[in-house]
DNA sequence: CCAATGTCAGAATAACTGATATGG
DNA sequence: CCCATATCAGTTCTTCTGACATTG
């Protein structure tokens, strides 16, 4: 059963890249939310929790983390003033880039077993199935 | 990154599989040792902690109430009496069955943005994640 | 004496569920 | 009035650690 496949593979990297985050005193929801701010721009929290998948409720904690150490800032939207724009800062995008060097080492050891080839075909096979139930739980 | 894409990718599927189990009073790690037992056969704790990676402590009480419902036995293993010996039951073989109905719709649906072409791709590429630092943690 | 096994108790997270206040 | 947003409080579930008794 494919499922159990992809939870099993899950799981593994999961231990993996938390042990690692751990050494740099993040977790993968900092990683998560430093990553798709740059990734995607600027963000109300809602619109970060529909990307991340961390629970609104759970995002404010992250968040709070995050700005008391000045990796985002969390500034009313002057345009809607029930949002917060949550935007990046140049201390969260050093940051960011040492959670990149860690993960990347992770990555390496964790798809090792793959070709360069069939690591592309598995970025593909995820991408494609994030994009479908992907934006939309 | 290509562990955020796996870790996001599983998220999905293990809620959704979770919810469909629940309906069966089952979760997942119910199914993962009745798969596991009937496809490598009885095993001692130990070797099922390893291959499906619950914890040896996590274990004992998801084979409580496995055999409780009487979907497996446990006995000391005459040849080594520190093991149990856990068996699956014909009743364990038929909730296995039942739960391998209702996960292969909810792998349908999760899969859906895969062809069929591609839905082997990914088998093939899981699997050999898996057999790689597989049965070795 | 050391290693492996199964078990227990409990800590530490992580995931999830409302309820509420405020603004659109 | 209803919907969306952010926040808070709290529950539940899972993961993970450590210790222990028993056997090899």
């Amino acid at each position: 059963m494919r499922t159990r496949l992809l939870s099993l593979a899950a799981m593994h990297s999961d231990r993996r890249v938390n042990e690692e985050l751990a050494r740099a005193d993040a977790r993968k929801w900092h990683y998560a939310v430093l990553a798709t701010l740059d990734e995607s721009g600027p963000a109300s929290q809602a619109q970060l929790s529909d990307r991340t998948r961390i629970y609104r409720s759970d995002l404010v904690s992250v968040l709070n983390e995050l700005t008391t150490r000045g990796q985002v800032t969390r500034v009313p939207d002057p345009d809607d003033r029930r949002r917060n724009l949550v935007t990046l800062t140049a201390d969260g995008r050093r940051q960011l880039h040492t959670l990149d060097a860690i993960l990347a080492d992770v990555d390496d050891e964790v798809f090792a077993p793959l070709t360069p080839a069939q690591r592309e075909q598995l970025t593909t096979l995820l991408t494609l199935l994030l994009s479908h139930h992907g934006e939309r739980m």
